[in-house]
RNA sequence: GCUCGGAUGGUGGAAUGGUAGACACGCAAGACUUAAAAUCUUGUGACCAUUACGGUUGUGCGGGUUCAAGUCCCGCUCCGAGUACCA
């Protein structure tokens, strides 16, 4: 009987089906493993070659841990919801949901002919309602939750509502959006909409105003991972920065448990890497930089006249002279050298303080009494002794000279000029601070108490950096990791989004700025990134050093980013490759710290060397001077160590149809999530898949696409017992925080508040589906406990690279904030993952000759002009094209000449030759009886209809079976490795199954013997059991289809046809040929399936040789082969190995200086 | 620029520091055929020699460690992937 795999195939398919041999249950009694393909999204072009690779190496896995006896859970499903048939809807009108259901039944179709060990009966589609109601689910979660940094844990937003109104933001550490601080009172005095405001701001899934990756020829925004090089991926369209409110996931907050969580995970180093690299871990500090220019304080506006032409000198107490007019200077000042002047006086005062301001200062620095105080601070031309800058207070103490009537009354004065400026002075004598500085602090403190409950009720609260008390009105901070290089400051830059751009440009500056700002807004993201020249502003505003007190101009400048660190950054140009190019685009001044560095053509980046220039940190080396450098800032109370992530939250709105719809109406314009009862949400109709003539998404032509919820009831909690499954985990409670819901009652879609009009990104349904397929039917929970807690988490997961920085971030995220919820047991959702290497095209060409329609063989071709063609791969066969195929595949061809080649004895012909190649010299008289060929040349190229080199499972499964499409996809190299398709190499592996075949048959007789089998077909065998557990267990499928050559060329030879020896070959091929196997394993006589077969595990005793064949080299190289008993001792072959002839030759007669023997490896001997 | 991979015959690729090129493809010669296909046998890194033998060389380049290096170490070159003003 001959092989005939057509038949087989479809039979055991069939057979499979009717006894459903791939559904699986929890069951207790066996050990789990849990095998996961990344499910596909079906595209309208169905799978070519290179989609199945992963999913036959996770097949072989599945059915090689069942035959290991345990229970495999080996499910797929599709990722339904995307753009390409949203595109194809809004050209051709098509429902989405019918182009996706049509190409769903295409890909299944696909993949049931290559014979999957699917349990379809799990299949999830995330666009279908069932599923997709656990999308919504979990986003209600997320909006009902905040992060506590503290905890590092989600936890519900009700427990953070109760310790607002009981102690307001004190002693919380939050992740949030905006830093905020309010005590419980300002809590509980705010208004439900103030208060609803406030929680958006810890909200895990949150509206807000963030800049966003916006693709108006898509119409909809993206997720960072969506853009590459400022266009998006899908469809290559130019994408711009845009200020939009959106619907976020605080994926920012995960950022340290999605970094730990990389070191308990087996992936590739290069992918933990990837992901290492995008959360972006940089520790470094926060620094503050005051302001020289009061521009930005509170102050009155500057008084009309005069001023402009007489710049202020400094006033002091020490009883200089005092400016004639000294009230009302507040204008900016960008005069150097007298801020030089009063900086030196500040510095000098600094220095030489007096016995009382040196107590007092003692009493205040450091934030001692919940402020933070500043000394000898230049306001407006005076130099305050402490001053608080966020509440505008100065506080004076009076030296020895104030007794004076004459000095009480400049006092007087300066008092009035200050708080002019809109500052409280408060004045201490030496006296009283010398007597009780405790009581002169706890006035000040009392002071500024009172201060800020008054302030706090008639404004908004400010955004502070960190902790109580230490947030500026005045200045900005920076982040930065080189803390280090603080004295090489030279200037400070600002992004162009930045807010504090509008608060530091001076009038001067104005103008100039804001024709800056256009030109940059107007670039692109990808004209950004394309266009490396500096550019850059001056603001007109000056920081102050914080150590040296030097003015430092601030410029505004696109290389600083507005999404990472504060917006601002410090300039270091010597040590600094981009403050460099800046500083020296403008010409600003470079200080080198670190001894011996060149700057005077590059800067100096490495973290190296001996610090000199730098105060206090000279002599210290880098690594040394940084945690110095944020000591001193922590002490001075400049500053803080600070991690930073580059890690951004996920923005999670789209302006697109096609999609989840969010549970979430508006009510007085806040956002309030629709009761979990009347969850699934779904997706209405709409007349077309275009946004609306208002420019809202496509969801706002729905009809009717609001929601009236239940009436309130007593304060609702979503997750109420009564809604669980008796077998479900209790979920923490993470109920709905709004008055509206009710479990009871059920709500109405169709009126009442408008809906939201965004639906949600791809990722959103592909983060969970891993969760789904453990119990896909279940309509009470997302999975139940029982589910979950049998197949825990992943054991191995293989897909492509290309979700690096997507889904294996936001799966990883969703899945830790179900494990704080209780509903995932495993923090990490994917133990083993696996990458799959690109199958690439492998074009062919035929060379036509210009303005002709002759087409010559490739060695021919550089005789001629030509002009390479793409031709279809289908209709060439070993770099052979088909002529008639040919002229048949393309009207213009239908006359085509061709100048073929006929191959020499002398000079084969070549092939492969990369269209490049000069061999030329192939032309060759026409040989009698020799037919000449048309040989193509070729390249390999992504796989693509456009380069004709798609070539479809479909047909390979056609001509050669299933069984050796599995095989081949395998054999084609290791799985990670990207390589192109060749379907030349297949004939290989279709002849080795024939070969297998033909040792069960010999014609129509079935041969097989039940004789014991010999020695050399045992080793044979258990050879093959050993490499193959190995080699699976290791991924490395293409040297398991070599041991299956080896093994069946061994048995044939050896005219194997033993039934115990034929028996677990089966077993072994069945996870890599599964029809095949099951057929013979059938014919042999079982009566139940190879999958539950067990595997054989190989005998040592077998493989024992009783010689080894030594390799006796001279000085390394190898030069003879000597066979001895594998029982030889080591005195015996050296003997013997020396003595033999050939080992004479090779010793010329000398000693031998030493004799190596490694027992079956090799004898060297060393002359 | 940075990070991570990789480089072995005409091709895909093997090789726990121990005979480089397993296993295949392709090619060549032969067998079987009226013929072709299929199948089978043999050969096949390069170079030199070929009258039996045999020899030289060889894993991107240059060094090093070792009795022994495709494999380990140092320095380069080239290719691929990811990322990109991340302070």
């Amino acid at each position: 009987m001959d092989y005939n795999f057509g038949e087989i195939e479809k039979r055991w398919q069939q057979f499979w089906i009717d006894h459903q041999t791939y559904k699986v249950t929890e069951d207790t009694t066996k050990p789990k493993f849990y095998v996961l393909d990344m499910f596909p999204y079906p595209s309208g072009a169905g799978l070519h070659v290179g989609h199945p690779l992963g999913y036959i190496a996770s097949d072989i896995f599945s059915r090689f841990k069942r035959l290991q006896g345990f229970n495999v859970l080996h499910p797929m499903g599709y990722d339904a919801y995307g753009l390409p048939a949203e595109q194809y809807a809004i050209q051709t009108g098509q429902h989405p949901a019918i182009t996706t259901k049509n190409n769903i039944a295409r890909y299944r179709e696909q993949l049931d002919k290559i014979g999957f060990s699917y349990d379809w009966s799990r299949e999830v589609q995330t666009c279908d309602p069932d599923y997709y109601k656990w999308t919504q689910w979990a986003f209600i979660k997320m909006f009902h939750s905040y992060y506590c940094n503290q905890a590092q844990q989600a936890r519900p937003i009700e427990e953070l509502i109760e310790v607002f109104s009981a102690q307001g933001t004190k002693g919380m550490d939050l992740a949030c959006t905006e830093p905020m601080n309010f005590t419980a009172e300002e809590w509980n005095a705010k208004t439900e909409k103030e208060k609803q405001e406030i929680l958006m701001n810890y909200r895990i899934a949150y509206l807000g105003d963030t800049m966003v990756n916006w693709c108006p020829a898509l119409g909809t925004v993206l997720a960072n991972d969506e853009v590459s090089e400022g266009v998006s991926i899908r469809g290559g369209y130019p994408v711009e920065q845009k200020k939009m409110r959106q619907w976020c996931l605080r994926v920012s907050a995960y950022a340290p448990r999605l970094l730990e969580g990389l070191d308990s995970v087996d992936w590739t180093e290069s992918l933990k890497e990837t992901q290492r690299n995008w959360i972006g871990r940089s520790e470094g500090a926060v620094m503050h930089f005051d302001l020289v220019s009061p521009e930005t304080s509170p102050f009155p506006p500057p008084a009309e006249g005069g001023e402009e032409t007489s710049p202020p000198t400094p006033l002091h107490k020490r009883g200089e002279s005092q400016p004639e007019n000294n009230k009302g200077f507040f204008k900016p000042t960008t005069n150097k050298e007298q801020w030089k002047l009063l900086i030196n006086i500040a510095k000098e005062y600094r220095s030489n303080q007096t016995e009382s301001e040196d107590i007092l200062w003692q009493a205040l620095r450091a934030g001692k009494i919940g402020y933070k105080i500043r000394r000898q601070h230049i306001v407006d031309g005076y130099i305050a002794d402490f001053i608080n800058l966020e509440k505008s207070v100065i506080i004076e103490v009076d030296g020895g000279i104030h007794l004076t009537k004459e000095q009480k009354e400049k006092d007087d004065f300066r008092t009035s000029v200050l708080e002019q400026c809109g500052f409280s002075v408060l004045r201490f004598t030496n006296q009283e601070v010398l007597t009780d500085v405790q009581l002169v602090a706890n006035k000040i403190k009392n002071f500024l108490d009172l201060l800020s409950s008054a302030r706090e009720k008639t404004s908004q609260s400010a955004p502070l950096s960190r902790g109580e008390g230490q947030g500026e009105r005045s200045g900005f901070d920076i982040f930065t990791t080189r803390a280090d290089t603080i004295f090489g400051v030279t200037f400070m830059v600002l992004a162009p989004e930045s807010e504090l751009v509008e608060q530091l440009t001076t009038d001067e500056q104005r103008e100039a700025v804001q024709v800056y700002l256009d030109k940059t807004k107007k670039k692109t993201e990808r004209e950004r990134i394309a266009d490396k020249s500096v550019t850059g502003i001056f603001s007109g505003s000056y920081a102050t050093h914080p150590f040296t007190g030097e003015p430092l101009p601030i410029w505004i400048s696109d290389y600083v980013l507005a999404g990472y660190g504060t917006g601002a950054i410090m300039g270091v140009p010597a040590h600094d490759s981009r403050d460099y190019a800046f500083a020296k685009h403008f010409n600003l001044p470079i200080v080198p710290l670190i001894e011996g560095c060149d700057v005077s053509e590059e800067s100096f980046d490495a973290k190296e060397g001996i610090m000199i220039n730098s105060g206090f940190l000279n002599g210290m080396t880098v690594k040394e001077a940084i945690p110095a450098a944020i000591d001193e800032v922590e002490k001075r109370g400049l500053g803080f160590r600070k991690v930073n992530y580059r890690l951004r939250d996920a923005i999670f709105s789209r302006q697109r149809y096609w999609g989840e719809p969010f549970p979430i109406y508006y009510k007085d314009g806040m956002p309030y999530t629709i009761s979990e009862n009347d969850l699934p949400l779904e997706l209405p109709e709409v007349d077309k898949f275009l946004p609306t003539e208002t420019g809202e998404p496509p969801l706002g032509r729905a009809k009717n696409w609001s929601y009236l919820p239940s009436a309130p009831s007593t304060r609702g909690r979503e997750s109420s017992d009564e809604t669980l499954g008796n077998n479900l985990r209790e979920v923490k409670d993470f109920g709905d925080d709004s008055s509206q819901s009710s479990p009871s009652l059920v709500g109405r879609v169709g009126e009442g508040y408008p809906l939201e009009l965004s639906t949600m990104p791809g990722f959103a349904g592909s983060s969970a589906y891993y969760l789904r397929y453990m119990d896909p039917h279940n309509d009470e929970a997302l999975v139940s406990r029982q589910a979950d807690e049998y197949w825990r988490n992943v054991d191995l997961y293989i897909g492509g690279t290309e979700h690096a920085t997507g889904h294996l971030i936001y799966s990883r995220f969703w899945n830790k904030f179900l494990f704080d919820l209780g509903v995932s047991c495993e923090e990490e959702p994917f133990k083993k993952l696996v990458n799959q290497g690109m199958i690439q095209g492998r074009s062919n060409f035929v060379y036509r000759i210009k303005d002709t329609n002759t087409f010559v063989s490739l060695n021919l071709k550089d005789q001629y002009d030509v002009t390479p063609i793409h031709v279809d791969v289908n209709i060439v066969h070993n770099d052979v094209l088909d002529i008639e195929a040919f002229r048949n595949w393309n009207p213009e061809y239908k006359n085509a000449e061709f100048i073929l080649e006929y191959p020499t004895p002398a000079l084969p012909v070549r092939e492969g030759g990369n269209p490049n190649s000069t061999s030329s010299k192939m032309s060759s008289p026409l040989v009698e009886g020799i037919e000449g060929r048309y040989i193509c040349g070729w390249a390999v190229e992504k796989m693509s209809k456009s380069m004709y080199n798609v070539v479809n499972p479909d047909d390979i499964v056609e001509n050669y079976g299933a069984d050796t499409l599995r095989l081949y996809e395998m054999f084609l190299g290791p799985l990670e490795q990207s390589k192109p398709w060749d379907t030349n190499g297949i004939d290989g592996v279709h002849r080795f199954l024939k070969k297998l075949w033909n040792l069960f048959y010999a014609g129509d007789e079935l041969t097989v013997s039940d004789e014991k089998p010999s020695k050399e077909e045992l080793r044979s065998l258990h050879k093959l059991i050993k490499k193959v557990t190995w080699d699976i267990e290791n991924f490395s499928f293409n040297t398991s289809v070599s041991a299956f050559m080896i093994c069946v060329n061994e048995l044939t030879s050896l005219k194997s046809n033993k039934k115990a020896v034929l028996s677990d070959l089966l077993v072994l091929l069945a996870p890599f040929a599964p029809h095949i196997a099951e057929e013979l394993w059938h014919v042999i006589g079982n009566q139940t399936t190879v999958c539950d077969a067990k595997w054989p595990e190989h005998n040592e005793e077998y493989l024992k040789e009783d010689s080894f064949a030594y390799a006796i080299s001279f000085n390394g190289k190898a030069r003879f082969v000597m066979e001895f008993p594998a029982d030889a001792t080591t005195q015996e072959i050296e003997k013997a190995a020396l003595e033999h002839p050939t080992s004479q030759k090779w010793m010329e007669g000398k000693t031998p200086k030493k004799i190596i023997i490694v027992p079956k490896k090799i004898v060297n001997v060393v002359i």
